[in-house]
DNA sequence: CGCTGTTAGATGTCTGTGCAACAACGTCTT
DNA sequence: AAGACGTTGTTGCACAGACATCTAACAGCG
């Protein structure tokens, strides 16, 4: 370990960063496959259809949708290309911008967000939040918030 | 938002969870471009390095290996490929298991390896631990340590 | 107007990863 | 000893994502 002591780390801090890239790798996967097996649908295209949910009249222009699911431009535009295919999504123009297009959610994208989300936020409580307590979700929520210059801005 | 309080999470715990979620995205970015930047070297290979030089003899069974990097055994094989071609590595076979293949660290896949620790290792300083403070950081460690059921084994 | 530069999305190409199937080997039973 | 069964690692295949590049559309300036 003298790799680690003579650039300043200690053992606990790397530590923590490597628990905490376990702890997301395996929450991201368990929620990736029960969403793939209930409902057929990978977390990426769950956290996009959740994004447009949420936003008003359910649509979003590319750019700002890609930021937001934290997806490369190309990225989206394959993942919408799929979602659009299977009818969750639609693409619509934008009015005062004729190169911007509107990310759409459909009827039926809204059903099936609807249907996913109970898997999605039991996924969440079982595998994280059930596993700090109450007091700690809390603290960690102070604590995070400073990682994230983006959190700042998400009023919920 | 009436789908979260439906299914019993708070707006802060969903925020919470976004919020890790967007850092460790941030992080694990940054830390592969300024490998890839200055060594040449993506993430995933670096953590092969740093697993096997941490191993005794420099090596590790390519199953043992693929759960230390969070990998697939298919996608440990490609990159130890990879890693091989490039010299950082070899395959030794293992003298008590026919079936057994050791990825083993050569001179040249240790010289590498400090080269980018140091990179590495500032990444997470000025991306990770600068944001939270010391004692966050000790707050941190013993929550998250319930997250991980491997990190209990980790006696650093 | 016509240039120049910038921005929004889409497409070609390449890399990396997972899953399913497979081969080789080990282990345990009977 | 011999088969069933599990384990180890590799391969075929498909897919998702990134980067570079392209086109269309805006904005500003001479």
């Amino acid at each position: 370990m003298t790799l680690l002591r003579d650039e300043g780390l200690t053992a606990g801090e790397l530590a923590l960063w490597r628990t905490l890239q376990r702890a997301q790798v395996r929450i991201t996967r368990h929620l990736e496959g029960e969403l793939l097996d209930a409902h057929d649908l990978p977390l990426a295209s769950y956290e996009v259809l959740a994004r447009l949910a949420e936003a008003s009249g359910r649509r979003l222009r590319m750019n700002d949708l890609a930021d937001r699911v934290l997806l490369s431009r190309s990225g989206l535009t394959r993942l919408i290309d799929r979602l659009q295919r299977d009818g969750l999504v639609t693409r619509e123009a934008c009015a005062d911008d004729a190169r911007g297009l509107y990310a759409v959610l459909s009827d039926s994208g809204a059903a099936r967000l609807a249907e996913a989300t109970p898997t999605y936020l039991r996924g969440i409580r079982t595998q994280f939040l059930d596993l700090l307590g109450a007091a700690e979700i809390a603290q960690a929520r102070t604590m995070l918030a400073s990682l994230d210059p983006e959190a700042a801005s998400q009023h919920a």
